[in-house]
DNA sequence: CGCGTTTAAATTGTGTACAATCAAATTGAA
DNA sequence: TTCAATTTGATTGTACACAATTTAAACGCG
């Protein structure tokens, strides 16, 4: 009888649900890198081809990353020319992000991207849909309560 | 009909599963903080509660992590005294870890978190059971796989 | 034995993440 | 109206992650 059985690494569910994060996120590397871009700017410019002139506040809500993140990450994309930003004229607080004719190009390679991906994950369709559910169901938790 | 629907952020399966990753380990900070420790040292340390003097390479993959990740971490900790490292005298390659007393009595400690995590998450056991094993299935595809 | 290959860590460089703090603009209640 | 509180984004500092490279040690085959 172990008094820390609940210690080991193999009795936690988080661990495998921060190292599948970790582990999917490099799975995207070697398509990435074809269109210069990381994960974390693919997934940014995802919500800008659905969402383009959006501020980075609303960008950080959909994602789930504060300034601390997106500040440097909009820099780089917009160094790269697929974004410019661009300070509210009502509301000098905010900033809004508009896609370039670049970064609406790039949509058109990017689409290849998610077939490519599931490619890989070797869940079936009635799996994948009940990982989703239980994730969704998991980060609305995690994110709501207070502590 | 829209042809980039497999690019919208909702349709992937990849995003929440990056976002609960997340989610997750930010949660552990308030707790892990207590105990001057960061998530990856926590579950650094968890490994090495099961097995002292481990190599840093069976460390690297049992957490999936590389030297470039756990050399740094592991000085560290070996200057918050809760390890040491020593040369194999055998194999002058390998680099042994072992635990310091503090490091060994920071357990006693460190056995309420399982719990006070489980009460932030909103799955019942079956869920969590269900989620756990779908996690490991994808993990065991995705680091399996050639590409 | 000798030397090319493999292996284990460490190093280097880039890019997140995020807590904490800051600065400027806006809001709202007295 | 005015100023304290809030909001938004930027900045700072710390700590991962990981690809790529380097270094040193060990291996293995002729």
């Amino acid at each position: 009888m172990d008094e820390y059985e609940s210690l080991k690494l193999d009795n936690q569910l988080c661990f495998p649900l921060y190292a599948a994060g970790k582990e999917v996120v490099r799975k995207y590397h070697p398509f990435l890198e074809e269109l210069g871009l990381t994960y974390t700017q693919y997934i940014s410019l995802m919500v800008l081809w659905e969402a383009d002139g959006i501020t980075v506040k609303d960008l950080g809500a959909r994602l789930m990353l504060d300034s601390g993140t997106l500040t440097p990450l909009l820099k780089s994309l917009e160094k790269k020319g697929f974004v410019t930003r661009r300070r509210g004229d009502a509301d000098e607080r905010m900033v809004f992000v508009y896609l370039t004719a670049e970064g609406l190009a790039l949509r058109e390679r990017a689409v290849e991207i998610p077939s490519r991906i599931a490619a890989c994950v070797n869940l079936t369709d009635e799996e994948a849909n009940a990982l989703y559910s239980l994730l969704k169901k998991l980060i609305s938790g995690l994110s709501g309560e207070k502590e």
